[in-house]
DNA sequence: ATAATGTCTTTTATCGTGAAAAAACATTTT
DNA sequence: AAAATGTTTTTTCACGATAAAAGACATTAT
């Protein structure tokens, strides 16, 4: 079982979706470009949609016969991808509890409770080892720093000092760059939300992801850029577990946003930079009161 | 071939210059300390040393025989951690020109060119692309982002970020923290440099990490100590390429440096912060005097 | 002539395997 | 009893092999 087709399964869930839209799908260079997959990808999807009567396909001819019923897609948790597997299984343990700072993390134990080879661990260790949580001792075991106070305020304080610049430089971004529409969308958005947050309040996360990438991408720097990697895996993480007033703390949080951007609008350096300021100051205090607060083991 | 030994055979070397200064060597564990390796290293390299008539080895007595001779080493390249090559190789191509931004980088044959597994050259290139040289396209190849200049400025501006930050935190500390011991054995390193630079003006670069990551442990921030790697990789190589004027430049490096060390110890948190800048001001400017100009590719 | 399809080649992702190195356990020595 | 040595087990590191997926080339259709 050298490597799974979840590139294949998970493009050709998505594919059904477009058969409720058309009569007769487009090229297969135009599919491969629409699911992000390879014309090699597109035909092995084509090729099962003909054998289970969903099209029919004569070369450029791409019928649609029917409407894709639920038992046509493949079960979701055939289209993850290794590494997700793996990162999720590692997070459950980690945030499961008895993952004490100092701690030692065996390839070979993870890999085979995983049931997957010791390279795609390996693999997923190195790029884990950049969030700072884990740490490699040379030709030997890696050691779990811990998800710790100290973890969450050196976290925040590098969030702080980068959104700060980024919202700054957004702030001083020309009128006619098209950044400025992309904010317009995401206050709307931003409204909707806040008018119906009792229902929906558990999909500000993800508009909180992508407001506050809106915003680093404006320092142009890939370093910035990059390390919002690291709080959106923490706070992905970190909501999955910690439930406790969510709804109120999502609340907040979008009124928070929404000032933000009307400092941003405003252009004014210093509003920008007290709004900013502000929901920091809240999302750390948010994340921080969700942290149990054990000493921290002295660094070996 | 599928593990070198360069463990033992870099920790056997190591090992030959104790036999220099002792009669007899220590326990195995004392000695599995001393180099860093494990006891069963230790007894690979004491059973060789025995079968070389180095020593005379029966249980508990280690008696040194004789003085270890040049052919008793191992050849420097057999020592070389296979990461360590290939990131040489990888490097050596990359500052060799004809590396354009935007080059895509096979991953087999990089590990056919150099002569090593793919599985090394996918977790090498997986560690590196943390210092936002290269990115990954999913399921397919790595993109080369190339060594230009906005790398360098994106880099620069987050260094001196982090640094007058741990710069400020570094004079806030308290008279009885060890690190202004460490700074006066460091300022006199400085010194006697500074007396000596004609002659031994390439012994900067190691001095000038060491001073750097001194200030930068002051910030108690992983993510500020870990980006120094990025920084110093940079400079590692920096300096092999370019060594125009390199005597000049670290000359006024060094003095720099000392007027720096005086701020610090001066705990006048405004003279710190302009030493800092005046020094990373021409940090930079060394580093991007040696990047040819060259217009960036647009982003696809 | 361009763009699609059909076919073949190359590369990536992942595994199992085996030697190097570490770590754990058992035994002896001081 | 503590610490060393001797022995065995486990883990890490690196490789070659193989299926999935991408990519390149050849052919055909508009």
């Amino acid at each position: 079982m050298s490597k799974s087709n979840n590139v294949y399964k998970d493009a050709y869930n998505r594919g059904l979706r477009l058969l409720d839209e058309t009569k007769s799908l487009p090229s297969e260079p135009e599919l491969g470009a629409l699911l992000g997959v390879s014309r090699t990808t597109i035909r092995t999807i084509l090729a099962r949609m003909e054998e289970t009567g969903l099209i029919a396909w004569n070369k450029r001819s791409k019928t649609v016969l029917r409407a894709p019923r639920p038992e046509d897609f493949f079960p979701e948790e055939e289209t993850d991808t290794l590494s997700q597997i793996i990162e999720r299984s590692f997070m459950r343990r980690l945030l499961a509890g008895g993952a004490e700072a100092g701690m030692q993390i065996n390839e070979l134990e993870l890999a085979r409770e995983i049931g997957v080879g010791t390279t795609s661990v390996r693999e997923f260790l190195i790029r884990f080892s950049r969030f700072g949580l884990i740490e490699k001792r040379r030709n030997s075991h890696w050691v779990l720093k811990g998800f710790t106070r100290a973890f969450a305020l050196e976290l925040t304080e590098i969030r702080e000092m980068f959104e700060l610049r980024s919202a700054a430089a957004f702030a001083a971004l020309p009128e006619d760059s098209p950044v400025w529409a992309d904010l317009d969308l995401l206050e709307e958005e931003h409204r909707v939300l806040a008018r119906e947050i009792a229902a929906r309040f558990n999909e500000f996360s993800e508009l909180d992801e992508r407001f506050h990438r809106l915003i680093h991408r404006a320092s142009h720097n890939r370093f910035i850029v990059d390390f919002y990697d690291v709080i959106a895996m923490i706070f992905h993480y970190h909501y999955q577990w910690n439930k406790a007033q969510e709804r109120e703390r999502n609340e907040v949080a979008v009124g928070e946003h929404l000032a933000y951007i009307a400092a941003l609008k405003s252009r004014n350096l210093g509003k920008v930079d007290a709004a900013c300021r502000m929901h920091l100051k809240s999302a750390r205090h948010t994340l921080l009161t969700s942290i149990p607060d054990r000493a921290a083991l002295p660094q070996p």
